[in-house]
DNA sequence: GTGCTTGCAAACAGTTTGCAGATAG
DNA sequence: CTATCTGCAAACTGTTTGCAAGCAC
């Protein structure tokens, strides 16, 4: 796990490098982005962030999740039926473990997703620029509770 | 490639054995989903639809759509930004390349996915149950096309 | 002081729902 | 004949945009 003060200054400087202002609403939404609390939703960051600035709206996390986004610093994930989540904390690509009851999401990592990505490529002719990998299944919490 | 015709009459007599109508319209988008005419939207299906059934609407093709997909028999492919794609030819988890430039997906197969899977499985205490891996690139028409 | 940022409200797009008439079985 | 399906229109939800006031620099 990396350290996330470490990963909110370097968040910061690059907002800084881009010209960009750090406000104080920016600097809590990229502490909880840095953080990783679990690759919240623009929502949930929301409800997070008005607890600190009571006057917040959702457009403005919408905003500065969109900078971060063109900027590399916050990777969006996208789900048809849900609100999309984002994830601060490592913006490269790795796999993603999903529960489908508690909908947690946890980060993983495996050479062999390197290995696989550089396994298609090969085949198919494609040059590959990203990926995503997500693993839908029960964490171990959830599969003691057994189905709600 | 699977034959379409076959994957056609299979998703028919699906619907026969839970007792779902068959209307020309149903047949018509299953038709269009079996051919795998690329992965589409509910829109381009529409679009397609309504050459053949110029008053049809797009809530018949949702509600055709989703039907499927609780039968298990399409996989919906959610992205945050772009509306969701539908893979009717084959419904079971497979890797997608997905053309950056010119959003073609292609379905791809590899042994590696499996293991990848069982590996993160047993690394994490998970419950895997299904998965979606998405490679992003260029393919290699858009390669020698240059960018836009 | 300048102009980027905020935060409100209204606009937007994709998807879903309700319902009356049409139709498969 | 009956229950399901169709297709229209309106509702819903998550996200984006426009704009005036506020604030970082």
């Amino acid at each position: 796990m990396v350290n996330s003060e470490a990963r909110l200054e370097q968040m910061l400087d690059r907002l800084r490098e881009r010209d960009c202002r750090i406000t104080p609403q920016r600097v809590a939404l990229l502490r909880l982005l840095a953080a990783d609390e679990g690759h919240s939703s623009a929502s949930h960051l929301y409800e997070q962030l008005k607890t600190q600035f009571p006057t917040t709206s959702l457009a403005t996390v919408y905003k500065t999740l969109n900078l971060l986004k063109e900027m590399g610093e916050v990777v969006e994930m996208g789900f048809g039926d849900d609100d999309n989540r984002y994830d601060g904390a490592r913006p490269y690509p790795h796999p993603h473990l999903i529960c489908v009851q508690c909908h947690k999401i946890v980060d993983t990592d495996t050479a062999l997703a390197a290995s696989l990505v550089e396994s298609v490529a090969a085949d198919s002719g494609y040059q590959i620029t990203g990926h995503r990998l997500d693993l839908y299944g029960l964490c171990p919490e959830c599969q003691g509770d057994g189905p709600a």
